[in-house]
DNA sequence: GAGCACTGC
């Protein structure tokens, strides 16, 4: 039965330009590449468009983003441009929450939700279209999901498939998929002027120096400009690279007393209700310093000038040392165009990037795509799953070096996933079907046979979370003291099982908001907190259905440690000395300050991470 | 003696 929706096309978004084009492309193709910029209307459009043209009838039109909130606040604009209820017509799946019903014909999701469905039903058969949004985001969800899709379409001829970009490498998607065409849309941004200004080594001046000189002349490039523009001072972004550079430049910046000027911390650890501040109206101007997050993830507004050290951390995986990393390093050319354009979307933007011309034009245009940079076990583990034959001959678009494939499946046989001969064996199914890391999916049938998989769900689901403890700069000292109450003497393992039980035990007794005062005063974030109690019912549920077995009785902890030890072989390490461990591969590190072995100097330890 | 960012049936 075919659902009637009004559908029109805002004028002033640039995308309603091209609605005939892309209508006749889609008709005539079976995947099209749009290319547009942030405000091109690309995002909320384009399923309207495929709606209009009977998509969504035979099937879902499924819409992938690549976070949850996007996935959410995507689906609410849909819906209330089509002026339906989120749920209905228009509705959405994340992790956790599945707000969709029988009459929804536009389905928003993570993209780690369809790749997930994809291991049910490899042929996508409940969608008649599919739209991969900000693909040039390239996270391995994306790139797994294309490679999929393009060995998929031949099979389902009457699947349409949208691929959308940022307009970079635009040509690399369309060749991909069969010279598949291109539309580019423009986006509805304001030209912004790009200073260099090199941080001189020789005059011995500190980060905080450079950017304070660099705000400095922003000011006054301002009142040079000013006077053709509206008298408003916009506020000014800072990218830095962590939580402890972002504290030392906030202290630098606050001494400066620069007049009528707020100076705003803003990173992903921080709780939802100091994140939301750079939300909220404000007078005066304001300096927000940020980390990453604010170049994809978050959306500062009011942001007409950005100050670019030129630096960021990186996640990365060396098959040499089996260990995920996080280096800082200069980012990419398309990276710090990308911090640019965050000046640019309510006026004319300057951007004062410190470093030189010469530096931005020898670095490399693209940031490496996550999938070279990370451990490939969870990759291959899905695909021997899906009965993907050769995975040499799978077409990514950016194919893994085979030393990074052959480092993956030796970790699966390491966790006894795969035979000798690379061969998913019974363990390996009931891990794939696990939504966690291989290690940790490991430990949980460690555990089945060890009588202790209660506890090691606490811990494996504490493992794939944020540490919710938190050390607020001011209160350290108290916050140590309240997270001792939670601390096993001779396990960081077991103290987020006594962390988890003390909770637990409250949570029975309080009401949310006593609930959300007991984590205030114990300096526990309670968002994570629910979180944690999320991904431990979802695992908790998965593991009764794949029927791994549940212990009765209260587990001894040698074999907790050894389910552990089962899933984290490469990382035990004997002591050397002072505070000093041995690991695999000779490799010389430290206990983290904050563990209660820090100075024990215990003969062996097992490392949950290394770093 | 101390913390980049996302994400999953």
């Amino acid at each position: 039965m075919p659902i009637k929706l009004p559908i029109s096309y805002p004028q002033e978004l640039p995308l309603s330009q091209k609605v005939s084009e892309i209508k006749q492309a889609l008709e005539q193709n079976q995947v099209l590449i749009v290319g547009g910029e942030t405000g091109s209307g690309k995002t909320t459009q384009l399923p309207k468009i495929c709606l209009d043209l009977g998509r969504g009838q035979q099937g879902l039109i499924a819409h992938t983003q690549p976070r949850r909130l996007a996935a959410r606040s995507v689906c609410q604009r849909i819906a209330d441009e089509l002026k339906v209820e989120v749920g209905k017509e228009v509705g959405y799946q994340v992790r956790f929450q599945n707000i969709t019903s029988d009459i929804s014909c536009i389905k928003l999701m993570t993209d780690g939700i369809l790749l997930a469905e994809i291991q049910q039903d490899p042929l996508l058969k409940q969608y008649d279209t599919v739209i991969i949004d900000e693909a040039h985001e390239r996270s391995l969800n994306i790139d797994f999901l294309l490679g999929h899709l393009k060995n998929l379409l031949p099979l389902r001829p009457d699947l349409k498939l949208i691929i959308t970009s940022a307009t970079i490498d635009l040509d690399k998607f369309s060749a991909h998929f069969n010279q598949a065409p291109i539309i580019e849309v423009s986006g509805r941004t304001f030209p912004v002027d790009t200073f260099y200004r090199p941080q001189l080594e020789a005059e011995d001046k500190d980060l905080a120096e450079n950017i304070i000189a660099a705000i400095r002349e922003l000011f006054e490039l301002e009142q040079k400009q000013q006077k053709g523009h509206k008298n408003r001072k916009g506020d000014v972004l800072v990218f830095l690279s962590g939580e402890r550079e972002i504290r030392d430049i906030a202290q630098a910046l606050r001494k400066e007393k620069f007049s009528n000027t707020e100076i705003l911390p803003l990173y992903a650890r921080l709780s939802n209700k100091e994140q939301n501040r750079v939300f909220q109206a404000h007078t005066g101007r304001r300096i927000v310093l940020s980390t990453n997050v604010a170049e994809t993830s978050i959306t500062v507004p009011g942001i007409t000038s950005v100050i670019d050290p030129g630096t960021a951390r990186l996640s990365r995986y060396s098959v040499r040392s089996k260990i995920q990393r996080l280096p800082i390093e200069a980012i990419s050319q398309a990276s710090a165009n990308q911090r640019a354009g965050r000046c640019g979307r309510i006026a004319p933007g300057i951007c004062i990037r410190l470093y030189s011309e010469d530096d931005f034009q020898q670095r490399p245009e693209f940031t490496d795509t996550e999938i070279t940079r990370t451990n490939l076990a969870s990759v291959i583990l899905q695909m021997l799953n899906m009965d993907l034959g050769d995975i040499d001959s799978f077409p990514f678009l950016d194919k893994p070096e085979t030393k990074a494939i052959n480092d993956g499946i030796k970790v699966l046989q390491e966790l006894g996933a795969v035979t000798d001969s690379g061969e998913l064996n019974k363990t390996g199914k009931i891990m794939a079907d696990m939504p966690v890391d291989p290690r940790y999916a490991r430990m949980l049938m460690e555990a089945s046979t060890r009588a202790c998989l209660q506890e090691v769900l606490v811990i494996v689901s504490a493992m794939s979370i944020q540490d919710p403890r938190e050390r607020p700069l001011d209160k350290q000292q108290a916050a140590d003291e309240k997270h001792r109450l939670f601390q096993h003497p001779q396990s960081d393992f077991l103290s987020f099982l006594q962390l988890w039980q003390n909770f637990e035990d409250e949570r029975q007794l309080l009401t949310q908001n006593q609930l959300r005062k007991f984590c205030q005063r114990h300096f526990l974030s309670y968002v994570r907190m629910r979180e944690w109690r999320e991904i431990h019912r979802q695992l908790h549920l998965q593991c009764r259905k794949l029927g791994l077995k549940e212990n009765r009785e209260p587990a001894n902890e040698e074999n907790i440690h050894q389910s552990i030890l089962r899933g984290l072989i490469v990382q035990v390490a004997r002591h050397h000395e002072e505070l000093e461990y041995i690991g695999t591969r000779n490799r010389k590190f430290q206990i983290f300050p904050g563990s209660s072995l820090f100075k024990k100097k215990c003969k062996w330890i097992l490392a949950a991470r290394i770093s």
